[in-house]
RNA sequence: GGCCCAGUAGUUCAGUUGGUUUAGAACGCCAGCCUGUCACGUUGGAGGUCGAGGGUUCGAAUCCCUUCUGGGUCGCCA
């Protein structure tokens, strides 16, 4: 057959519809399966897979049908047949048609590839990096390819439809203050001086709303330079989003549609929306988390009060000291944990760093716990009606004399719990924003205060006043979407006041020549006129893995990085040649 | 930076406890046979720096030290 034929149709959309119609296929060889007499080729492209036979009686085909190996890119022309009834291969989606051949033009060859290409495949990541251009042709991966292209395009219509702008910010910006490390850049003309690459577009969308747009949106390469997870990598892709003349209500709703779109879009499933909203206060006194999975409940419950009436030494002790105790009421728990389970509920709790857990276990005989014996008759029921106790449940307590300890240990062990319990349910989608973050978190190591979210965000405008008295206990006009116990993204309502800002500088301790070093450029352009404005940013890589059910961020980006943050197909970062190390005025020290 | 797990054929693994065989298996690969397979079948064959370096020993895949690589996790990630 001439090279030169046209493709006709993809592999995988034949079907009883195109019978004894002349195609041309091109694509890859899945399989070879030669019987001597008559061989079968499975051949693949981006949309499937479909069977074609040759036969001897097609003798230049035939000849060349015994060379092919698996993954030579061939092009074959044939008729469409339908398959005798018995030959039907129920497995694909072609599998009531094949294309008898009538000429193979094998288009180029194929060393032995390191691994099948074929979904569940047990070959060890390093490998599937190294030869990612290959791990990318198994249809799973190209599945998560263009899932992320189907989001892509979800999110440029929904934004475009109702009035974003997608702008492109630099690059090649200057390094911050604040935030994670940074990847810098030698400046070749500028000798001794670095650019930073963008850890998020974060000023310059507040620029551009100082410019007047409105409403921008970016799909922006982000960098930080710190250690890599399961789903952290070095350079990953935010969804930018920054609206002017908006409040945190607006933001939300035009957030909750979008997600809905994406998800709706993309996906078969359904999104309602509102979406539950909780703040961050509630979120750590109800779940122990700023990122609550709410696809199960045992809730935490403040029991304090009534644990400071007892004799338990650790809970007086722990309330006297300023600290709480928390409750959670593990239905059932009583009779689906053994003795020696509830024991290893405990070593669990210290696990996660508690100093103990005292448990509480409803029989129908009566209370069973080590801790009885403190709690007068009265107060122990007080306790089993605070905590809605029922025969069968096992009741469980931690304390801690640091509020936020104790919030957290029992978070961990809530969720602990639902994972063992099976309540987390993967089909599930539990949507939640949790607002009015604290503005600013204390750190030990600086001594001083450090912003929460980032040092643009407002305060909330009755907390404007505790900033110079009470700064940790101003609430911030801060917000995350939460899916799942997974952070989605996050954003805020800036500060649009340059004194405000001033004051917020302050608060983190920058000096005002700092500040205007680090800032001048925002500082400056917030006096000519700077619209209220807020935005979010989400995390579009982890976005698409908890749509698609991943494990790990890496398995939906095209090519990723090992956590040594090296790319195991090109080999970077590699070293350089001096020549260029002496044009960007750099001498290595290692 | 800390902790944990894993590196043996192209791939996935066994062998390591307790020192000694020609380092095995499966899949893949190569060759022959095979006209309805789709995990094709069948016969035969090739394929190893046991991650690297050093040490102990008569003798090391196996024990010790160092190091590299991959993964997980804590710190870190405004």
């Amino acid at each position: 057959m001439n090279e030169k034929n046209k493709r006709t149709h993809y592999c995988g959309q034949l079907s009883e519809s195109n019978v004894g119609e002349e195609v041309v296929l091109m694509g890859w060889v899945q399989t070879r399966r030669d019987l001597g007499g008559i061989i079968f080729v499975d051949i693949r492209d981006r949309s499937g897979i479909c069977q074609v036979v040759i036969n001897p009686d097609r003798l230049e085909a035939f000849k060349k049908a015994e060379e092919i190996r698996s993954e030579y890119v061939i092009a074959i022309k044939g008729r469409v047949c339908l398959r005798p009834e018995e030959n039907v291969n129920p497995k694909i989606s072609t599998g009531f048609v094949e294309v008898l051949c009538e000429g193979l033009d094998i288009l180029s060859r194929s060393k032995t590839p390191p691994f099948p290409i074929e979904d569940n495949i047990n070959v060890d990541e390093s490998v599937r990096l190294k030869y990612r251009y290959l791990d990318l042709r198994r249809p799973k991966m190209l599945n998560n390819i263009l899932f992320r292209s189907r989001v892509n395009k979800a999110i440029r219509d929904f934004l475009s439809e109702n009035g974003f702008i997608e702008v492109e910010t630099p690059m090649l910006t200057r390094s911050t203050p604040e935030g994670a490390r940074d990847y810098l850049v030698p400046s070749r003309v500028n000798p001794g001086c670095f650019y930073a690459l963008p850890q998020s577009p974060q000023l310059f969308k507040q620029l551009l709303m100082v410019s007047g747009l409105e409403r921008y949106y970016q799909i922006a390469r982000c960098f930080r330079d710190e250690d890599l997870r399961a789903d952290r990598q070095p350079e990953f892709t935010q969804l930018d989003i920054e609206m002017s003349f908006v409040d945190v209500d607006d933001i939300i709703e035009l957030n909750e549609k979008l997600i809905k779109y994406i998800v709706e879009q993309a996906t078969q499933r359904k999104v309602d929306i509102p979406f539950r909203r909780l703040t961050y206060k509630e979120a750590m006194d109800r779940f122990g988390s700023d990122k609550p999975d709410l696809r199960f409940g045992m809730e935490m419950v403040e029991v304090s009060d009534i644990a400071s009436k007892s004799e338990f030494k650790v809970f007086t002790d722990a309330v006297k000291g300023g600290g709480i105790v928390k409750g959670i009421n593990i239905e059932k728990g009583g009779e689906i944990f053994s003795r020696r389970q509830i024991d290893e509920l405990v070593e669990k709790a210290k696990e996660f760093g508690a100093k103990g857990l005292a448990w509480i276990s409803i029989s129908p005989e009566g209370v069973k716990s080590p801790i009885a014996k403190f709690f007068a008759e009265d107060t122990m029921n007080e306790l089993l009606q605070r905590m809605n106790a029922k025969t069968g449940d096992l009741l469980i307590f931690i304390s801690d004399k640091e509020k936020s300890n104790a919030l957290s240990l029992m978070g961990q062990m809530r969720l602990y719990l639902g994972k063992t319990l099976g309540l987390l349910k993967k089909d599930a989608m539990e949507f939640v924003w949790v607002t009015e973050f604290p503005l600013l978190e204390y750190d030990e190591e600086e001594k001083r205060f450090v912003a929460m979210h980032h040092p643009f965000t407002s305060p909330m405008d009755e907390d404007i006043p505790l900033l110079e008295t009470d700064p940790i206990s101003v609430r911030a006009k801060a917000y995350d979407i939460v899916l799942n116990g997974t952070e989605l993204g996050g954003g805020s309502i800036r500060i649009h006041s340059s004194m405000i800002q001033q004051k917020m500088f302050k608060v983190l301790g920058f000096t005002e020549e700092r500040a205007k070093s680090n800032f001048g450029f925002l500082l400056q352009a917030f006096e000519y006129g700077t619209p209220p404005h807020g935005g979010i940013a989400y995390g579009l890589d982890r976005m698409v893995m908890l749509l698609l059910g991943l494990d790990s961020i890496r398995d939906c980006i095209a090519f990723p990085k090992t956590q040594n943050a090296m790319c195991l197909m090109t080999g970077a970062p590699a070293e350089v040649e001096d020549r260029q190390l002496r044009e960007l005025h750099i001498q290595v020290k290692i």
